[in-house]
This record gives C-alpha cells, sequence and structure tokens, in this order.
DNA sequence: CTGGAGTGTTGCGAAAAAACGAACGGTACA
DNA sequence: TGTACCGTTCGTTTTTTCGCAACACTCCAG
C-alpha cells in the first residue's frame, strides 16, 4: 500500500533480515521470481554482488553490508522526514520505537508513554523488550529509535543521551522477617532463599560482582528472565529477590510485596541509560519523548 | 539511463533547483504532463504540499524544504555507498567534487589533482570555481563534497576540517621599483595605481580592513572579479594587485610578474579553510583527496 | 544412492506504473 | 489586451514490474 518509491529498498532490507528470497516474498506480499529480478537489476546497476547465493538463503556480501546498512539509514531518515512533515501540519503524528530492558515494562515506561499520548494524541509506539545486547543492535540495525537499558556496553556507535543512576532493591513478601526492618543490608538477605534475576536480566552484574567479592555463599533456589516470575515466586515465601529501583515503590506495600533499599556502600550501583544510534537524526516525536523520558527519570 | 529507484527524487531535487516543472521536464528528458504526475503523487503520499504552485513556476513549501533537503543528502550518499563498494573491488572509482574560490584554480588544486589521479586513476573530479556564498550554498545542497575557501563564514551546519593563515602579497611587473626592494610595506604600494580584487574574490575583505584604518587614500584603477584579469593588467604598466601567497611563487618572476610579501604587522592574515557539510559521511575518494589537500597544504 | 524438500533462477504472458501528446485554464507582463 | 509562460487534465501508448509454471541446484534423511 505505501509509497512505491522506496520499494527496492524495502525489498532488499526484508531479504537481509530473513535471509532468504523466498521468505521475503512472502512477507513483502509477492513472487519470489519478481523480488530475485529487482535483486539482480540492483546489483547489476552497482556492478556488484549484494548476496552470496548459498543452498540454504542468502548472505549478505562486504557491498552488501554497507548496501544494507545505508537502505536502513534510509529508511528511517525518511519516517523522520514524514514525522516532520506532519508535525508542519500542526498534527504530531508518527510512531516512536523503543527498544527496553525488562524492567522498564512495568511502571516507568508505560506510564510516561500514556502522559505523551495525552499531549500528542497522534503518536504512536512500538516497544521491544529485550536484553541489552539486542538494544544495541536493534539500534545498529535502525529498527528502534530509542534504546533505554541498563548497562549499556559503551560501543563507538552508540551515543548516550542520558544516564540515571540506580541502585538495587530487596523485594520480599510483606509479612516478611526484613520487610520492617530498621535497615537492610546485603548480608542480611543472604540467610535467606535467593530468587536472581538471570544474565539476560538488569541487576543481576551487579549481584555477581557483589557475590565475587564476598565470602558469603548464597542459597539460589530461582533463576529466571521474568521479574514477574520472581516476584509471584517470593510473594509466597521467605525467599528473597532483587530488581531495580525503578518499577519498585519503595517500603510500601503492594500486592504483597514490599522493596525496600539495601544500605551497603560496597554495593556497586548501576546507571539507566537512555541511547540512540549516534548521527542518525531522530524523528521528532523520539526527541520529544526521550525529553520527557529524560524529565521522569530525573526527577521532573 | 542510470537506476530508475530513485528516478522520484531526481525529479523533484531538479524541480526545486530550476523552479519550474517544464524546465526540469526538459532537462529529465521526460514530458511535463508526467513530472506533474509524479509530483502530485508524492504529495499525496506525503499529504502535504511540496510546491507552491506559482503563475511564473513552484517555490518550495516549508515541507518542499524539509524534503528536498533529505532527499538531496540522500542522492549524496548513495554517491558515498556506490564509491565504498568500487573501493571494496579495489577499484577506487568515484568523483570528488570541489568548490573553491577562484586562487585556487591556479596552482594549488590543479597540482593536487593531478597527483591524486596518479595514485588513484579511476577518480574524476568536478571543480566549481565561486566566491564565499556559492561555496557554502553548494555544500548545504549536497551538490559538492568539499569546499576550500577563504575567509569563510561560520556557520552551525559547516565543518571546518583544516585551515591553513595565508598572508597576502603584492604583485607587480618584473621591471617595477617595488618588484626588487629590500622590503615591501603596505604604504609603498600604495603610491601606486592599485588594480584590487573585487569583493567575491579572496583577499579583498583584507584589504578593505587596512584602508578602514588608514589614512591614506589608494588610487584605484581596476577593479575586477579576476585574477587573470588583474595580472595581465599590471604586468605591462606600474599598477600593483594583490593576491594570496598560495598559487604565487614568492620573489621569482614568472610571466613577467613577482610577487612579494607584505611586511605590515598590522594587515590582518586570513585563513583559507577546507570545509563539509557537518554531519555528511563523505565518499572514499573525496576523504583520501581531503588528506592529501592537507599534506601539500601544512607543507606535507 | 536416491527421493524429497529446500533454495535461487529463467521465460513468457498479464497487470500495473510511468510517460507521451495535445488541449485546457490560469496568471503575469508588455 | 493580447501573448507568453506556467501547471494541469485526459486518453493513449510505452515501459516496468509482477505472477505463474518450470527448471537447476544443494542439502539431508531414509
Amino acid at each position: 500500500m505505501p509509497l512505491p518509491y522506496l520499494r527496492i529498498f524495502r525489498y532488499i532490507d526484508e531479504i537481509a533480515r530473513v535471509g532468504s528470497i523466498r521468505k521475503a516474498a512472502e512477507s513483502l506480499f509477492i513472487t519470489p521470481s519478481a523480488l530475485d529480478r529487482r535483486v539482480q537489476d540492483l546489483e547489476e546497476e552497482l556492478g556488484a554482488e549484494l548476496f552470496e547465493r548459498h543452498a540454504r538463503g542468502m548472505r549478505l556480501t562486504a557491498a552488501g553490508e554497507i548496501f544494507v546498512h545505508h537502505v536502513r539509514a534510509q529508511r528511517a531518515d525518511f519516517e523522520r522526514v514524514r514525522s516532520e512533515i506532519e508535525n508542519l501540519k500542526g498534527l504530531r503524528k508518527g510512531t516512536v520505537s523503543v527498544a527496553a530492558s525488562q524492567a522498564m515494562a512495568f511502571t516507568v515506561l508505560p506510564e510516561v508513554m500514556n502522559r505523551f499520548r495525552q499531549v500528542n494524541p497522534g503518536v504512536s509506539f512500538m516497544v521491544k523488550i529485550c536484553d541489552h545486547a539486542s538494544v544495541v543492535k536493534a539500534l545498529r540495525e535502525f529498527e528502534t529509535d530509542l534504546g533505554v537499558v541498563y548497562n549499556i556496553p559503551k560501543s563507538a556507535d552508540i551515543a548516550i543521551q542520558f544516564e540515571v543512576e540506580q541502585r538495587l532493591c530487596a523485594v520480599m513478601a510483606e509479612k516478611h522477617p526484613l520487610a520492617h526492618a530498621n535497615t537492610v543490608k546485603m548480608r542480611d538477605c543472604l540467610r535467606y532463599p535467593l530468587a536472581l534475576p538471570d544474565s539476560t536480566l538488569g541487576g543481576r552484574i551487579l549481584l555477581e560482582n557483589y557475590f565475587a567479592h564476598s565470602s558469603l555463599k548464597p542459597k539460589i533456589v530461582l533463576e529466571s528472565n521474568s521479574f514477574e516470575m520472581l516476584r509471584n515466586f517470593v510473594r509466597s515465601n521467605d525467599a528473597v529477590t532483587f530488581q531495580i529501583q525503578i518499577g519498585a515503590e519503595l517500603d510500601q506495600v503492594k500486592d504483597g510485596l514490599i522493596a525496600r533499599h539495601i544500605e551497603d556502600r560496597s554495593l556497586a550501583r548501576q546507571s539507566l541509560s537512555v541511547a540512540q544510534l549516534k548521527g542518525r537524526p531522530l524523528p521528532l516525536p523520539a526527541l520529544r519523548f526521550m525529553s520527557m523520558l529524560r524529565d521522569a527519570l530525573t526527577g521532573k
């Protein structure tokens, strides 16, 4: 349906993504033969093969890598232009795409998104919850405008727009002995069974770090890649789990759970970073959303 | 003949450039009616008018400005991708486009270009000699990769890659009284008729500046926008003209002319700047050429 | 080693997109 | 008040793209 102008770019992008002409043809609602012709024409025009023909599909050549990167940058920038023109008409339309750590899915992101939509009703969102590595990958491949992630790997082509230091909280049932203790320290928690986020989740790195420098042996009874799983688990036993400060109201009972600060100074802090692909001009809605996100995260 | 993929982009670019569908259609070798359709389709697709229909032609709207800028950036970046792919094939093909001040047309630019072509025989050049304002304009409109210009106006979207300080020289006939004087000062020159570069040429600004702070009245007998004109003029009389150090062998007779340093300390120096459009990834040949230009200008 | 299931590719007729060519309606400027 | 230039519309023709069926090839399991 949409613009026939960048057809070939969409084609190439999709083939590179799924690694096969036939699969790409299917999701593009087109015949493999037609798609193949477009690829051949383009390769002839450029004077270079973009794909290695493999018996199992297509793999990008070096030239293909260059070209696909350009294609994706181009397509993303075209969306920016669209939103810029919509903005000119006073309509403020467009889509903001965010790739975020799982912890953001609970309170912060949904809340800010709702506030944003009250001011900009024409803007829609695409949120992809994934781990650190995937966030960077999504930024690199122009799949997403913004990355919101803990402990983002430093990298030359990623621009960190701002960071918020986050502390680790202990989460436990409301009737847990530590629930209303004066202070909660890490060694207190270690007397109880632990339910830990796995390495795909933010916070795990901090814990690993602590355990490595501590003589105490934790009793790990559950590891999971789901915060919800962990929370539901500790609700009805004496285990303790951990999560980032954000998304947890401190010292308040909620759903039978309570989150407490961990007082240890030795526990390194980690930062929540909002990042984008370096050098890429973002669509206006994304810029405005990032601004609102900054206000919300840094405390208005 | 070349790629049908970015046809519409080429169309829009050309219309914006010449300001008329009919003129653009002519240089694009299609009929005005066909061109008109493409514009209308695109405008409908974007949901915004790109041009104001005027009785004398088409003028860009605000949305059109945004779109055309994107189109030109896109087309320029596509050329970069082409050259990058050619480079991958070991061919080092491509075109380097330079917009330069007139003084560069004599010695520096041709010389460096020849050296460059000995190393990269597949690279061709496009050189446009023009004044300061046009250089910046050409950079902004993606017409040129590099700008080589005196006293470049500082501007947020222009990135100065490097600068070389240049002093003003007095140029006169080989038999001129000042030709072999021990030193040449500005006030010496003022005793003779002057042939001045006009305001479109580098160096004029320095002279204006000097005259404004001096009580001496210059005898201006010729103003011209052509260095060749000025040089040919003073060859056979007692007038003095001025030009930038570059492109003039100091204290050596050449073609019946000689160039002398001007000793005045009060005479401000000006810098020759090599610049590009900020944030724009340059084609590989342009980068390599700029590097060689830097070596040549800063003394290897 | 042989058949099946996956891949990219080719030839030809059909469909869709773009371009043509002539006529229309308007604004500016002499 | 023409005349000259502009963008635009309509019906037709040309070019480009697509679909369909068949082909050639590689891989892998039986």
